[in-house]
DNA sequence: ATGTCCGTAACCTACGGA
C-alpha cells in the first residue's frame, strides 16, 4: 500500500504534474490540499480514467481538499464543525480511515488568522480524540507548522514568525497525543527532509525549506510502514507546486 | 528577506493570499 499527501497549489494549474506523478508512482491513496476548485471544476473523470475514485470538498478560489483512491472510497465526511472554509475531508479506503487536512497558514503571530489556526488545530484534535480507536487511521496534509528546529533550514531566520511558534508546535504535539505517530520521524529520526520551499529567492536550490507536510498514523499501522520519504523530484522541473509529496509504504491486506 | 506563483475581477494590470 502506497499513500501520499501533496499540497498541489491549484489542481487546475498542477494537473499535468499530478497526472504524470500518479502514472509514475502508482499510489493507492493520495491526500490532496489546495485544489482551489469547486466540484464543477474538480477532475473526477480524469482521475477515474487513471483508475481512481475521488471525493472533494472545495469552495472555489481558496483552499479545497480531496482524497483519491484506487482501493475503494466510502463514508466521506467534509469539514470541521463551524468552519466556513474547505480544509478537511475524510474517507475510508481499504479499511483505513483517511483524513486530508489543510491547516490555516496563520500569516503572522499578531494576525487574527493565527488564532483561527490555533482554534482549527484544537477542533481537529477534538475530532481525532473522539474517533473510533479500533479503526486504523491515517491523517496527512499541509499542517503549516514545522514541529521542531530540525524541520527548519535556519531556525534563527524564522524566529518570531508563524509555522515555528511554540503554541503551534504544542497544538501539533497535542494531535499526536491522541495516539498518532509521525511516519517521517518514525523511520528517519534525524533527517531534515523538508516538504516546502518558497517560490521566491531561489529557495529550493539554496535548501531553504521547511518540513510542514506530514503523514500521521495510529501506532499499529505505523509499525507496518516500510518506507516514508519526500519526493523532492516533484519540486523540480516545469511548473512545480511549492510543496513536494510525502509518501509512505506499508503492508496492508484488507 | 522577500528575487514567485495562483486565481480573480476586470479588462492587458493590480490585488489578496501563500
Amino acid at each position: 500500500m502506497k499513500v501520499a499527501t501533496w499540497n498541489v497549489n491549484s489542481l487546475t494549474a498542477r494537473w499535468p504534474r499530478v497526472e504524470e506523478w500518479i502514472r509514475r508512482h502508482e499510489p493507492d491513496v493520495v491526500l490532496i490540499q489546495e485544489t482551489k476548485q469547486d466540484d464543477k471544476k474538480f477532475p473526477f473523470d480524469a482521475f477515474a480514467a487513471l483508475g481512481y475514485q475521488s471525493a472533494h470538498y472545495g469552495q472555489g478560489r481558496w483552499n479545497g481538499v480531496a482524497i483519491v483512491s484506487r482501493r475503494g472510497l466510502q463514508d466521506v465526511e467534509r469539514g470541521l464543525v463551524d468552519d466556513p472554509e474547505a480544509r478537511l475531508i475524510a474517507a475510508t479506503c481499504a479499511g483505513l480511515r483517511f483524513y486530508s487536512c489543510y491547516v490555516p497558514n496563520g500569516r503572522s503571530l499578531d494576525d487574527p488568522h493565527y488564532q483561527y489556526k490555533l482554534n482549527w488545530l484544537e477542533s481537529l484534535r477534538t475530532l481525532l480524540d473522539a474517533r473510533d480507536r479500533t479503526q486504523p487511521v491515517m491523517m496527512g496534509g499541509d499542517f503549516n507548522v514545522a514541529m521542531s528546529d530540525l524541520d527548519v533550514y535556519d531556525p534563527a531566520a524564522l524566529e518570531g514568525m508563524t509555522h515555528v511558534s511554540e503554541p503551534e508546535r504544542a497544538a501539533i504535539r497535542a494531535l499526536l497525543a491522541t495516539d498518532l505517530v509521525d511516519l517521517g520521524r518514525h523511520l528517519h529520526a534525524d533527517e531534515p527532509s523538508f516538504t516546502w520551499w518558497d517560490y521566491r529567492n531561489g529557495s529550493f536550490h539554496r535548501g531553504w525549506g521547511l518540513r510542514i507536510d506530514y503523514l500521521f498514523a495510529d501506532a499499529a499501522t505505523a509499525a507496518r510502514v516500510s518506507d516514508a520519504y519526500v519526493d523532492r523530484e516533484a519540486r523540480k522541473g516545469d511548473k512545480p507546486s511549492d510543496h513536494a509529496p510525502v509518501v509512505a509504504e506499508f503492508d496492508w491486506n484488507s
